[in-house]
DNA sequence: TTGAAAGCGCTAACAG
DNA sequence: CTGTTAGCGCTTTCAA
């Protein structure tokens, strides 16, 4: 150690010195101090870890870094998790199973102490997070699956569903259909089911017709309410799973001479920043994404500190509230849309 | 060492054995090997980092994940970092000079090997980085200062507006104005070099009362726009630095009751998710973000492998060309855009 | 070809 | 209150 070398005294001394040990003097504290600054000395965290047995790093991996939605959430993550002193390591699934384990073997090698992460599309098969969740702490977020011994961090898609059918219908919709994502997803399966629940809580029949999956793309929305606009009895509201749906819809609606809002109402999801630039401005579920990371590493943190990995772990499940966040596409007459 | 207990042998012929040693027998090797698989065994790499002085670790600072542009470098430098074995640690400065070097500092503790970093928005002084980069390898990408001894990589904002500028006089625009970013970040001057070079080359005259400098958000494009129609004179053209501006311009052009791009041709900059979406498309600078991001990646690798960093280090400048995407706000008669 | 020994920088236990 | 010692898990001489 060069402070005890410069100093003259024992390594032992410096590192009681810097730990704020109580057995030191506070001479020797404050000449310690004082030689490292000089020195612009920083302690070797790989030492440090090497000894403790820990590493200080929590690593987080995500489908793709690029998504809007994820990169909130890692900015999310990542404040709560610097300002508890961990550095954060990122990595990227790109919605592959294969590439997905061979980063989590990255994060094992580097020895993190905790894993955040979000499961890619392709994964099906969730044993292999099962495994890992009894050698470390982890935490899924947005994506993840049905069980009790992982701790989950969610927004209720069941509840954002039934809160944009419930404003749809206030608004004086009568016939709402709605353009789904696939329902193998655990979220957009939650959403439309939320969506059959608040058209029976309201008694309106269910209709085959109205409801369409597809990816989640401007396309896809665009087909999908070609469709729609062919039937007999045409909805004359859209609740859309994802505000790219939603955008396309609203292209087609366009081109088939019908108003957005007087003529069909539409309600998106995700709040992508799309949805409050375009025109007319798209009403769509908030999912707080900055939150929910923000969340699964304050979780991981608890479980951290808890020191509860192995058998007598109990998974913690947490579900946030999304927002209804109202905006022109929706609002006939002469109600007034809230800011932003 | 586990491994070695269970097999009987000595550690360092496991060592050998996982390192691909010539001087080990064929026999103990394969040994090994099954025993790895059987025990499920990991290296520690904060022993091997330790030992060897190598972390495996690279740090990733960006002003803030949740931009687009900053979320797509992380993406394409994280690809090449995790394929050359390296692990990513990601911070981000929130435009903050104090977090910055806070964040920096926690890379350094980290043992990161090398460092890619934009900086805030408000680091006026770049001292602090120029120190930083006589200890670590370090790579400025995007926001950076003039330094030769700093290695950076940025695009050629110069050529990107003069291929915007050029791209309208093309198709007709006589009158180009220019709604700018404050000079006082070099990209943004270096984009108001670009539109004033390619004006004269084309022997036209700049005008004052066309460059507005403003913060690139849509209301100040709109703002700026209202500026530009009262104009006794007002342009038939519009080059923004950023497509939000140009988004806000268009706002206010329909509003004028003036026709994109028959009236008023626009162009934006850095293709913005946004810009490919609304109606009509913007036609825009592509800035490469992610090759962006991978660049700085691969002259960080370079830098590390050469084992050059204090005194006999010669930093390298890359400089990426931008590309011009052609979409419906520019291109008036019977001219066709490129798909995308 | 293998093993013994030393040590990377740090901390925790114990002895002084 | 301070120093000595041992060892975290690994790699690298060097000697066997």
């Amino acid at each position: 150690m060069d402070i005890a070398n410069t100093l003259g005294i024992s390594p032992s001394a410096v590192s009681k010195a810097l730990s704020n040990h109580p057995r030191i003097s506070s001479e020797t504290k404050l000449a310690v101090l004082e030689a490292v600054k000089m020195l612009d000395y920083q302690p070797n965290s790989m030492a440090t870890g090497l000894r403790k047995g820990r590493s200080g790093l929590i690593g987080m991996l995500v489908p793709g870094i690029h998504y809007g939605f994820f990169a909130t959430a890692i900015k999310g993550a990542e404040e709560i998790l610097s300002q508890q002193g961990y550095s954060v390591l990122i990595a990227q699934s790109k919605e592959n199973s294969a590439h997905e384990k061979k980063q989590i073997e990255g994060f094992v090698k580097a020895q993190v102490e905790g894993i955040i992460a979000s499961m890619a599309m392709e994964t099906k098969d969730p044993s292999f997070y099962k495994a890992l969740s009894a050698d470390i702490p982890l935490v899924l977020f947005d994506r993840t699956f049905e069980d009790d011994r992982v701790s989950t961090v969610i927004i209720d898609d069941f509840e954002g569903a039934v809160k944009a059918v419930d404003h749809l219908l206030e608004m004086g919709y009568k016939r709402i259909a709605h353009l789904a994502g696939f329902d193998h997803i655990l979220p957009f399966q939650r959403r439309i089911e939320g969506y059959k629940s608040a058209l029976q809580k309201h008694g309106l029949p269910f209709r085959e017709e109205y409801l369409l999956q597809s990816a989640l793309n401007k396309d896809e929305g665009a087909n999908a309410m070609q469709q729609l606009l062919r039937l007999a009895e045409p909805p004359d509201a859209i609740f859309a799973a994802s505000d790219y749906l939603a955008f396309g819809a609203m292209k087609e609606i366009k081109i088939a001479g019908l108003r957005i809002p007087e003529d069909i109402g539409v309600v998106g999801f995700s709040n992508e920043e799309l949805s409050a630039q375009v025109s007319p401005s798209i009403t769509t579920i908030d999912q707080f994404s900055e939150s929910l990371g923000a969340t699964a590493a304050e979780l991981l943190m608890e479980q951290l500190k808890s020191g509860t990995t192995g058998k007598e772990f109990t998974a913690q499940k947490r579900i946030v509230s999304p927002r209804l966040l109202v905006r022109q596409s929706s609002v006939r007459k002469g109600e007034v849309p809230s800011p932003l």
